[in-house]
DNA sequence: AACTTACGGTACCACTCGGTACCGTAAGGT
DNA sequence: ACCTTACGGTACCGAGTGGTACCGTAAGTT
């Protein structure tokens, strides 16, 4: 019998070594970002890996499948700050923005050129990317809206792409991180405008 | 002594047919739109301009050097409205994100992938198709801020890029323009209220 | 008519890269 | 001890690409 731990297969001969597989994914996003994903060769990964082809395509039967692996394998995490004050709450939250972490974004950028035409690739990197800032701030606005200082009308879901998208396309076409004081003068003059503003339905048609 | 019109150069020979630049400078955007730079070859662009790679390498030295003068050549033109009113300039404005046109932002995007490592590629991307909206906006907020409408002091620098930033991140990682409903609640619930908000200097410090 | 240069087309070269196959060796299980 | 599989490394293959050279022909100038 031997009951394999809980799995399937009974694993035998040589294990996997785990830790050649967290250095062929950190190689494959180091150079991904330093030098595109065209200008970026299977041997160079492993050779960065301290590893040779064989085991990269031992455990992954394409480059794209590598990409996708290694993008999954990021996954950022965003602290959810909780000041009790909704203003606090931006100005820390902003910081995920203004403070180095753009590696993310230039894998983003970079693998979204020819992702354009990967539907996999782009899912994968839109979600482990794009998706936990807006998910931390909308955190944020909801403990506001439940104190009562966000009217529940406000337009969350529109608010909440801002600063990402500003982020995202001031590092993608200079370079460069957004400034903390760009990022301020958002949060105080674009951001609590917004949404303490009263709908109150604007002067329609 | 034949004086050359104004020109060094006497030209003599089969003069070059300038329809051939443009039909060459077309089936290369088009062909990096679709199918991305390092999956476009430049025999395939000299094919569908009809044709031969040799009168491709006559006129441009390189392919980088070929895709930056497409680049430059698209150069979009963006239409400033004057309605005499903020609020509709705005609406007018926004349109030229949510209609159609997607083409010269997904090269941008296309691009700017493989020109992170590029500066001049990078540069002339930018320039061509980022700058021109922002322009027109500023344009349109400029006259509203002579005709009283909005407070001087506003951020205009920051609320020029948030509607193009949105649209081109959506765009990216979405791969679809931004709808006419988002940009008008954009328009109505942060960026009337942001140039409107009077900053009189946030709770500092 | 003579000359010069561009034209569409093709053949070619040097090179790179993804992916496969195969070494001898190392590290586990039974 | 024996078996199995992973390991680092190398050699190789086939396909594709940027770029050059060279056709015979077309379209201009003098």
């Amino acid at each position: 019998m031997s009951p394999p731990s809980s799995d399937a297969a009974a694993p035998t001969g040589r294990p996997r070594d785990p830790a050649l597989e967290q250095a062929i994914l950190d190689a494959t996003v180091d150079l991904i970002v330093r030098r595109g994903m065209a200008g970026t060769t299977v041997a160079e990964i492993a050779r960065q890996a301290g590893t040779g082809k064989a085991a990269v395509y031992r455990r992954w039967p394409t480059k794209t499948a590598l990409v996708v692996a290694a993008v999954r394998a990021l996954q950022a995490e965003v602290t959810v700050p909780d000041n009790g004050s909704l203003r606090e709450d931006l100005h820390d939250w902003v910081r995920h923005f203004t403070s180095g972490d753009e590696k993310a974004a230039v894998l983003l950028a970079t693998l979204l050129g020819e992702a354009s035409r990967d539907t996999e690739l782009r899912e994968a990197a839109a979600a482990a990317i794009g998706r936990p800032p807006a998910a931390a701030l909308r955190a944020v606005i909801g403990r506001a809206v439940e104190r009562g200082e966000v009217d529940p009308a406000a337009p969350v879901d529109v608010v909440v792409e801002i600063i990402p998208s500003i982020a995202f396309r001031r590092l993608v076409t200079e370079g460069r991180t957004l400034d903390p004081v760009t990022a301020a003068a958002l949060v105080d003059q674009v951001l609590l405008p917004a949404l303490r503003h009263h709908p109150g339905r604007p002067p329609a048609r």
